[in-house]
DNA sequence: GCTGATTTGTCGTATATCCAACACATCGAT
DNA sequence: ATCGATGTGTTGGATATACGACAAATCAGC
């Protein structure tokens, strides 16, 4: 499918800004980071670090999303369908994105990795739930795609204050299922 | 000292370009490279490189200039004498550049390598004789200069053609010192 | 709390780079 | 020799990026 092309040196310039921040994070916490800091490594000028963000905070959810849509793509998802194997993938996938942040700088914007990690799933889980049930509300959809997204991610936090140490997240996952699958029980038609 | 700054853009679009070019030239022989190759691989404009670069010639004077100016700059004899040491260091220098050429693609512009090479000494011979001798004729030593960066040169393609595997560079260039200094002597006002 | 240093965010202007178009040159297959 | 494909070199206009200046906000030391 044809692409819109996106001028090369948006390109450039935007992975510049974004190497960086990623390399700087790997070396100082969030909070101390500034833009001057990301542009004197990227070597560009700071009208041109906002010309593309807004400000820290938009680079760091922009970086976040992009880190996050190499384990957690639509695409990858395309064409599975709502059941078991399904949720423990996006499970496992979201556990990693998480253990692959640096574990310095992951606290100071824990509510944004959160944040990103839930609208994410949100995306999927709606998408996947529109190709599987093409006849049912709109609103019902999405509000079936917030329940599980939020739900996912809280599993994910749980395991990893409770069960970290001991469970996979496989294992954990699956102890979680038979609640979420209720819920896909009910638009499946399935009895109880 | 300082130095009148270069805009970030140029530095990098003409890394791009250099950096581009070298690695083609690791793959293909220079006359099967073309400037559609090299915009390509860089990932920029035809018209940017022509902004840089006259032509592909150009780029290759231009980086066989900076890959020689790594082994060969006269910062790094600035403090020498016309000495035995100093001849054998710039041989080495020579001997080692033309090494770390790509062969497959060497024997294509060898001329114009030849040439760089030569203009480099020259420039290098002719700030050593200024120094050591402020006040002799410039023409004489402009003389001097082309008679040494030729004799060194000359000296190294015959050390490749004869002798390469047989002696080290720094042996065979002591062979040909004394005529050099015979040369030497003269403007030094020491006898035959 | 004060103060100097540093950073932020923005603006007008200049420059580097991009794009598409064009005419011409070169290349490779026939 | 011919012809289609490909590459070269250039141009005008648009866009992205740089610079220096400025006012305001924030920070760190006292």
């Amino acid at each position: 499918m044809t692409q819109t092309k996106t001028d090369p040196r948006i390109l450039r310039t935007r992975k510049l800004i974004m190497d960086s921040f990623i390399e700087l994070s790997g070396k100082k916490d969030f909070k101390d980071i500034t833009v001057k800091d990301i542009t004197n490594a990227a070597m560009i000028n700071r009208a041109t670090f906002y010309y593309h963000f807004e400000d820290i905070y938009d680079l760091l959810e922009k970086v976040l999303l992009e880190v996050l849509l190499i384990n957690l793509d639509y695409h990858d998802y395309e064409n599975s369908k709502l059941d078991e194997e399904t949720f423990i993938n996006l499970f496992k996938a979201i556990t990693k994105f998480q253990q692959s942040l640096s574990y310095r700088c992951h606290r100071s914007y824990e509510e944004t990795i959160a944040r990103i990690i839930r609208e994410q799933l949100e995306v999927i889980f709606y998408k996947m739930l529109v190709k599987e049930h093409p006849t049912i509300e709109e609103n019902v959809l999405k509000g079936t795609a917030v329940m599980l997204s939020w739900g996912l991610y809280g599993a994910s936090v749980e395991w990893r204050r409770t069960s970290k140490k001991m469970t996979t997240p496989e294992e954990y996952i699956k102890s979680v299922l038979p609640f979420i699958k209720n819920g896909i029980g009910f638009v499946s038609g399935n009895g109880k």
